[in-house]
RNA sequence: GCCGCCUUGGCUCAGUUGGUAGAGCGGCUGAUUCGUAAUCAGCAGAUCGUCAGUUCAAAUCUGACAGGCGGCUCCA
């Protein structure tokens, strides 16, 4: 039969390999490179025969990313493999590629340390040296189980009765077996870079109830400079931690002992929250929204009324005075219904939108707190948009304008996700269809691209969410945009429409940054400490060269401070450079550096954070770079905010 | 909360087989008066996370607890 090759035709025996006809078709160089086939959107093993009806094969590379999936799913058998020949006791589960690497979950009679890694790969090297074939077996499921069950390997067995097929395929390495899907690479001697990274609990099938396996993380890249080369963006990575530049900068620190989970702002930290929050509260004025502030106690009632009492207890402070309970709020919604409600509101006054920096509290589990990513007590940019069903499309595209301006005003990259109806859940079909719809009108209306991410809802209503990742690519989630259709319902919110009839409004909860901790925690790491000019708690500081110009200096910081910039001075009896050098690790855009020249001549000497020079510059000429400087990232979006 | 690891001056880290603590940075003082990423010297600063236990003797060994780190589950 004939079949096309990557756009060469060639002709192939009956019961040929996909690596026979692809080595007809494809020079010899590629060829080596290619670890698997690809006929249509199947991957196939090269040990797998042309599957019939197959008219066009291609090749998958070794370093492409499904190559490099497939070395890393490969390398994970070679690992479970290493595991099985040191710890044959070690019950093996499943053994993915993930992003970045892969990890294997075992159930051994003792958890894995690091101190295990050494061994382990010393036998992958062994194993990798060897060359072992993958080969792919397909049985039927009772042979499977029937081979599972006498190694004992009960997790497999598990696995193999809720496969619906009738077989299964198996893939031998060396003497280990293992149930998988594949393809695989032809054989183990790819795997030549690899590194096992880490050591974690994790439950088997995802589920806290269930036991908790011992999972070893790893990575492998094509060769040995690819691995070099992550591993070095690893190290680089962690250089940016915000954690770490937080207390480098003086930003902000935890008191771990008094309040796990609780940021101690410093004052250069809390100077960069409050300008971001004077920006924010500016530029929700501007887009129609109202100012409003509840209190942080409400009385248990209420929140047994909301049905947060029920739903989210175990995460909430409750305190009690004189008897009567209170508890702290996880979330901002119930003062704005009541502020809503508080006396009856006619259609002409929708859309109401109340926006509050709320600050909340949640007890998170212990193990879960990350820095300023994850903390009991953070600040969210909240807002509820209470307002007809006709209303609601709008009033969302808008809500998603205002999270694509705010993230590429600060340079992010970010994914959506429209999260629809879970299993478990209220309202009533059309409701929910309403929203939906509504949701997904809007981002395809802005043009933005987006995912489905099924049944991930909450059970009010469906929600955007809107991730960004760290510095080490683990993915936060910030902007939340949910439509609900319960708290109007249970606080019994209504409107009165142009019928003179009273309706049922609709409530949009959303936040645009999340939590200003998060939000801040990730600026960090996106800008390695060195924020951009409009926020930066320092935008410049004066450096002397010698103590005879402390007093011009001092006379240049304040000018500056005068205008409304934030300025100081370092007058410390230090050699330029030593000062030079202080500055560029506080990450301050500009240092203006003062000697006899300057004095003489009534102006500063002006160099950049990245380390060039520009020269002279007088004072009112430093004041509009600085000035042009905050401006910049604005004028790209439009908003012309003004630093005056 | 669960699994593994970790906790020594403000910070980063040494501390050999148990014999009651060291360095660099930072801070302070003095000398120096210097032109774009570190001038020199001196001084101060630690009941080694907490509480028990083993021991003649514990930073070091054991246990519990509290935090932290990496994950899991959860979540903004």
């Amino acid at each position: 039969m004939n079949i096309t090759i990557e756009g060469n035709s060639v002709a192939v025996e009956a019961g040929a390999t996909c690596a026979d006809a692809l080595a007809l078709g494809l020079s010899g160089k590629r060829f080596k490179a290619s670890v698997a086939a690809r006929a249509g959107d199947a991957l196939l093993d090269l040990s797998a025969p042309v599957p019939d009806g197959c008219t066009a094969l291609g090749a998958v590379l070794l370093d492409s990313d499904e190559g490099l999936d497939i070395l890393r799913h490969s390398a994970a058998h070679v690992m479970a493999t290493a595991v099985q020949r040191l710890f044959p006791k070690a019950r093996v589960t499943i053994g993915p590629a993930i992003d970045n690497g892969f990890y294997y979950d075992f159930d051994p009679p003792r958890p894995f340390t690091q101190d295990d890694f050494a061994a382990i790969e010393t036998e992958m090297r062994h194993i990798a040296k060897a060359a072992e074939p993958f080969v792919r077996r397909e049985v039927s499921k009772e042979e499977a189980i029937r081979f599972f069950e006498e190694k004992g390997e009960s997790y497999k067995v598990e696995i193999i009765r809720e496969i619906e097929a009738d077989t299964v395929s198996l893939y031998d390495l060396a003497e280990f077996t293992d149930l998988c899907r594949g393809p695989h690479l032809p054989n183990s001697g790819f795997v030549k870079a690899a590194k096992l990274l880490s050591v974690a609990g994790a439950y088997w099938r995802g589920d806290e109830k269930n036991k908790m396996l011992s999972r070893i993380y790893g990575t492998a890249f094509a060769d040995e400079a690819a691995l070099t080369k992550y591993l070095h963006h690893i190290e680089e990575a962690k250089r940016r931690d915000h954690r770490k530049l937080g207390r480098e900068l003086d930003l902000f620190d935890f008191h771990e002992e008094v309040a796990p989970g609780m940021v101690f702002w410093h004052p250069k930290g809390m100077l960069v929250r409050t300008i971001l929050e004077d920006f924010l509260r500016k530029e929700h004025l501007k887009r129609g929204y109202e100012l409003v502030q509840g209190p942080q106690l409400l009385r248990r009632e209420l929140w047994e009324k909301s049905g947060h009492y029920a739903n989210y207890r175990e995460n909430m402070y409750f305190t009690e005075i004189e008897g009567d309970a209170y508890g702290v709020k996880p979330m901002n919604c119930l003062a704005h219904m009541l502020i809503y409600g508080s006396a009856l509101r006619s259609y002409r006054e929708l859309p109401v939108r109340y926006a509050e920096l709320g600050v909340v509290h949640r007890h998170e589990k212990s193990g879960v707190l990350h820095g300023l990513l994850r903390v009991r007590q953070f600040t969210q940019d909240d807002a509820h948009i209470i307002c007809t069903p006709d209303q609601l499309e709008d009033e969302i595209i808008s809500v998603i304008r205002l999270v694509r301006d705010l993230f590429s005003l600060f340079g992010f990259s970010y994914k959506l996700g429209v999260a629809t109806r879970p299993d478990k859940s209220i309202g009533s079909d059309e409701a929910w269809e309403l929203a939906t719809d509504a949701l997904i009108k809007a981002l395809e209306k802005l043009n933005l691209p987006f995912v489905i991410n099924e049944k991930d809802g909450a059970f009010y209503g469906p929600k955007i969410d809107c991730r960004v990742t760290d510095s080490l690519d683990r993915e936060w989630q910030c902007s939340t945009i949910q439509c609900d259709f319960t708290l109007p319902e249970r606080f019994d919110l209504v409107y009165v429409g142009q019928d003179g009839e009273r309706h049922r409004p609709v409530m949009v909860h959303r936040a645009i940054l999340g939590s200003l901790e998060r939000f801040i925690g990730i600026l960090i790491e996106h800008c390695a400490g060195a924020f951009p000019t409009w926020l930066a708690p320092l935008q410049a500081r004066v450096v002397t060269v010698t103590e005879n110009h402390d007093r011009y200096a001092q006379k240049v910081s304040d000018t500056l401070r005068s205008k409304g910039l934030r300025v100081d001075a370092d007058l410390r009896n230090e050699k330029l450079g030593y000062k030079v050098r202080a500055a560029q690790m506080e990450k301050i855009p500009y240092v203006l550096v003062v000697g006899e020249k300057e004095l003489e001549s009534g102006g500063v000497n002006v160099r950049l954070r990245g380390g060039d020079t520009i020269g002279f510059k007088t004072l009112a000429e430093v004041e509009s770079l600085i000035r042009a400087d905050c401006e910049e990232p604005f004028k790209q979006e439009g908003m012309n905010y003004r630093f005056s």
